[in-house]
DNA sequence: CCTACGATGGACCGCACAGTCCATTCCCAG
DNA sequence: CTGGGAATGGACTGTGCGGTCCATCGTAGG
């Protein structure tokens, strides 16, 4: 389909991709249009239509995977670093910050549910942000094995995915309710059962 | 509006709102309509505008607190009876279960998504579901405090709230994956927290 | 057995919005 | 500078679908 962009042409395509997200965030995925996304972006039909021939479905998936990728791009740099206590504690700062910010917004789910099951790369969008968000807890909590703050025995996958869905929990409520309180106990409680580990660790090795 | 309903016509509202939930499951809310709702309850255009005269929004919001209504339900009687470990297990059974067979539909969740933020009355049922929920199991963490099983110095409203964020987020990745692993680790690990403060109360008290 | 009102049927309307088409302009390669 | 494809503008179309309206039927209550 875009086998030939220019540089302008490429320019194009990503503005209405930005724009159209901003739009979704705003207006919500069910009711925004896209005569909406068109205003945004100082585009014309024939643009949007050049960009993504397979019409709004495409261009959704287009802002799913951009969402997709922000999700991560926002808990960096301290979720791809997370080796020390300290920096367990700063990633959930910004990941609770990022949520209450983005208060009762989920671009992403909204989109899930507008594509649907039915689109196969709809889902693969969101199965692969799981998979990347809970990698890089699992590495977190290897590096912490490294260096000795954790058993080495420790189960590192069932951790990472409790810790991965006490976010998403958190998360989720946060949406219905407005509240985000739910998340930090979530993620507090989980963060705090990691450190327990540790102590253990600590006790064993003097 | 709907002041004066005979049993038939109470009859087919219910009719409506069930056969309603059915189709919305089904297709989607995006993309059900009401054509779809009348030709699943074999009902016409007027019947729906006669017992939801705000139309389609209005309509929307009543399968939502039925699908609400639905999800406690489900989980009964284990829910409202967590008064031993055998209980909660149980409970847990029942839990993961209900979300594997119901797969990748999140009735409430489309639901939500399509009302949107702007009624008032969508959150409402969704906070008041929360509500419940979490308090049933906050009653079930006091039960076992008064039977001894639990410390009685233990923050319930955190745990019950880290339960809760726990089966939110489980149900979420499976929504988003359909993988249930995360709901089952998730739950096996928040209830297993809390035997581990049971155990410390056995061994302090013999 | 009426009669008033609720229950039902279904034709009809209007419009919002995705998608089409062609004309025009821009810009790079040769 | 020139030809051609990419980029853009914008009018136009088709229709799906929510919502309206009125006519008819069923029935509970007097």
């Amino acid at each position: 389909m875009v086998g030939k962009l220019t540089a302008k042409g490429r320019a194009t395509r990503a503005r209405i991709v930005e724009g159209a997200a901003a739009v979704l965030r705003e207006r919500g995925v069910a009711s925004a249009t896209l005569d909406d996304i068109m205003a945004r972006t100082r585009t014309s039909k024939s643009q949007l239509f050049h960009y993504f021939p397979a019409g709004k479905d495409e261009l959704l998936l287009a802002v799913a995977r951009f969402e997709a990728d922000q999700v991560i791009e926002d808990q960096q740099p301290h979720l791809g670093r997370l080796d020390s206590w300290e920096a367990w504690e700063r990633w959930r700062d910004v990941v609770v910050e990022r949520y209450e910010q983005q208060g009762d917004e989920c671009p992403l789910g909204s989109l899930f549910f507008q594509i649907g099951r039915s689109t196969p790369g709809a889902r693969a969008i969101v199965v692969e942000l799981m998979r990347r968000w809970q990698e890089s807890l699992a590495a977190g909590i290897r590096a912490l094995q490294a260096a000795g703050r954790l058993p080495a025995d420790l189960d590192v996958d069932a951790r990472a995915a409790a810790l991965l869905a006490a976010i998403q929990g958190g998360v989720s409520i946060l949406l219905s309710t407005g509240r985000s309180a739910h998340l930090r106990v979530a993620l507090d409680q989980g963060i705090a059962d990691l450190r327990r580990e540790g102590d253990a660790v600590d006790r064993r090795g003097g």
